[in-house]
DNA sequence: CTGAATGATTTAGTGAACTAAACCATATCG
DNA sequence: CGATATGGTTTAGTTCACTAAATCATTCAG
């Protein structure tokens, strides 16, 4: 089935437990639900976007998202403006995350990634991103073939 | 900052995004919230446990706890057995995905990967195992001292 | 300029999952 | 054996984010 040596494998449980488990802390740390951690990951993702937008990203009705850019607002990590040429629009845009404890987090969490990169050769880091990358498009599109699969 | 083949910094960003979404998907797909696919996460990793255990893991109540299993068990992603010696205690197991959807969407991901796999050479593989076994472990650290942050 | 359309907010009502506490069943201790 | 502790369930009440629909503001079309 699968060898010692295979990455593949591997990443279906224990990195992706491990990402995942991660993600959820620092959405923790941020005070954001998962729901709003995960809007709020549309918009850093696709930049900013009027509430009809976000609301059709996360299948929300119009009304909800309003809710849901108030508690983002409210805890720092969006922004409110309106569109400059339609008043009626808003511009929903991140904002880099305020809390100095999870600027902490993020900064820990990059100093230890870092002495993982260390531990590499140039050659074998040119691997590795290599795998990333052909693996980051596999994880998306079945993520996209996934969800088509729940409609 | 980060270079091209800088994976880290990569890991930080684009496939832990693809990792989430995935999971999500996965979650959806399987009719779970994110807090019920989180316990049964819990379950899976740590094997079969007691309702207190899995309260105290997840931090609901016990109350909470038998809705929890309640829906799990119901939708087939688990199972309630009273425990041999002592007949007050549930032990609480994980059984395998039921539904062909959820079987047929991982089945295909692991293809996927399996075709992300062949690309490399079998030098390249342990590289690239070496690399996902230290970022699992520093995740999965970050998450925990991330966690415990939060209090 | 008026009327229809569009974007966002507000309001009222609903549903899901939670807590706290009362409640059974079983186990353990004196 | 009786008293007390422990594990899980049930119940009553609360909270919170959601939808649908009414409303306000702005834009666009005739």
């Amino acid at each position: 089935m699968s060898t010692p040596a295979d990455p593949g494998a591997r990443l279906g449980t224990e990195l992706s437990d491990a990402v995942v488990m991660f993600h959820e802390a620092l959405g923790a740390l941020m005070g954001l639900s998962a729901a709003d951690n995960k809007a709020l990951g549309v918009i850093r993702r696709e930049g900013p976007m009027s509430a009809r937008e976000l609301a059709d990203r996360t299948g929300l009705t119009a009304g909800a998202v309003t809710g849901l850019v108030d508690r983002l607002e409210h805890a720092g990590y969006a922004r409110r403006t309106r569109h400059e040429t339609d008043r009626r629009r808003l511009v929903i845009e991140a904002t880099a995350p305020a809390s100095p404890q999870v600027n902490e987090a993020a900064g820990e969490m990059a100093q230890a990634m870092a002495r993982v990169t260390e531990q590499f050769s140039p050659d074998e880091l040119l691997v590795v991103a290599r795998w990333v990358e052909l693996t980051t498009a596999t994880m998306r599109e079945q993520a996209v073939r996934t969800a088509a699969r729940t409609t």
